[in-house]
DNA sequence: TGTACATCAGTGAACGCGCGTTCACTGATGTAC
DNA sequence: TGTACATCAGTGAACGCGCGTTCACTGATGTAC
């Protein structure tokens, strides 16, 4: 038993600095922007050296996308946390429940909103297929959900609107169709609709132009919240 | 004459270089992010040395300002000249050519659009009061003009919607009030609601998110304006 | 028309800086007998 | 319990690079008489 606390004692330590160079890396991006995430920087801030960090993560892109994976899990731990604490209340109020958690996430981690929303940070290099396309699809799915929340009733027979499966990414709907079976195609583009929708209003509000023209921003945004769930065809 | 028409010569030759400077920027970013932007490249993309670029920019930090500006009012002249072509249609149609045109302007500017709407360039340090506020608040003015537009049916009584002039920035107002005096409190809010509201759609759409989900993004955008503007309470 | 001067766009070498990354190393911690 | 060895986190100096910016300059273009 001593010899596997010992070790666990290494591989806890290691997990610690391996979580703090995360951390300081995040806190850079927050105060000076995405290229302030730098070897050298992280490791001044944490009293190394640079090369320190190399054993903890083979290169700085490596470090990144490390980065990126994080920060979509734990936004989508945040909204999946808000759409399951509100499974007994009506399909707008989960939906309302899930933008705001979504909204209160991004003016919470505002770096990490940018770092994977925004530009890439400079000079990094994604590996193939994105940086982390399953953290990345896992919010989509959650909107997904919200679509299927809100019934076929908000998906409008409009002209144009003839949607199917065809549209959408095969990786995208492999996860969606098994988790939503009644979901159709119109459902799913109003999935991405919502999304786009509210982000909109939350990234302007991110990168601060919304807060150049209005002191209410959440008013706005629970406003417009409001003619959304309505436009769905949702009661109150 | 001969005097004017040689300095003029001369005046043109400078002005002809300050745009390709400009360009060649722009050109750099669109192929390699907003990092790319370095008097050092641009030099060497047009075949001369950096410093000759001071005989233009007094600092890297000028050029970006001078930049964003023309990239905001590139976007201004675009979405203006779609909805005063359209003067004579419907509210509905004019608000659906402006979106359009919007999101056409970003899909083919998407540097200039990451530039004035995503990260800041790299250790790109804006002047006080922003790198450009007036060409930016052109976007917003013309964004009122379809909420004046789309008219009072459009702001819902809605509770919590209870705005007045004190939540808005006074500096939008002065642009605002006296172009479109019927604009309520509401009627602002509105204004910018939409603004977020396909913000996000075409942010979206020129980070690349959209595209790795659906293979129809114009089909989407266009649904969703539908949506838009019979939200508003137009017709067709 | 010709000549002396002024203008000014652009050159080329140099500066100091921070970066990612490599290398050979040290010294403390843990392991085996 | 004590000793010899292995592990491994972190050091410190160095590399080559591209950057913004400064400086003294050159050479062509335009101006004045």
């Amino acid at each position: 038993m001593a010899a596997t606390s010992s070790t666990g004692r290494r591989e806890r330590l290691r997990a610690e600095t391996t979580a703090e160079i995360k951390r300081t890396a995040l806190e850079l991006m927050r105060s000076g922007g995405p290229d302030a995430i730098t070897l050298r920087a992280i490791a001044r801030e944490m009293g190394m050296t640079a090369n320190a960090i190399y054993g903890y993560f083979a290169t700085r892109d490596d470090l990144v996308t490390a980065l990126i994976a994080d920060v979509y899990t734990a936004l989508a731990d945040a909204v999946d946390a808000a759409w399951a604490d509100s499974a007994a209340d009506t399909p707008a109020a989960r939906i309302r429940a899930w933008a705001c958690a979504f909204r209160a996430w991004a003016l919470a981690n505002p770096e990490g909103f940018r770092l994977i929303y925004g530009d890439p940070v400079p000079g990094y290099r994604a590996p193939d297929g994105g940086a982390a396309p399953d953290a990345a699809r896992r919010v989509c799915v959650g909107i997904a959900a919200l679509a299927d929340a809100a019934g076929p009733g908000a998906e409008p027979a409009e002209e144009g609107a003839d949607f199917d499966w065809d549209d959408f990414d095969p990786g995208l709907l492999a996860k969606v169709r098994p988790a939503f079976p009644a979901l159709t195609p119109a459902g799913v583009a109003l999935a991405l609709r919502i999304w786009g929708h509210l982000h909109g209003l939350v990234a302007l509000e991110v990168y601060g132009h919304l807060g150049a023209q209005t002191a209410s921003p959440d008013k706005l945004f629970r406003l417009e919240l409001a003619q959304l769930v309505r436009s769905l065809g949702l009661a109150g």
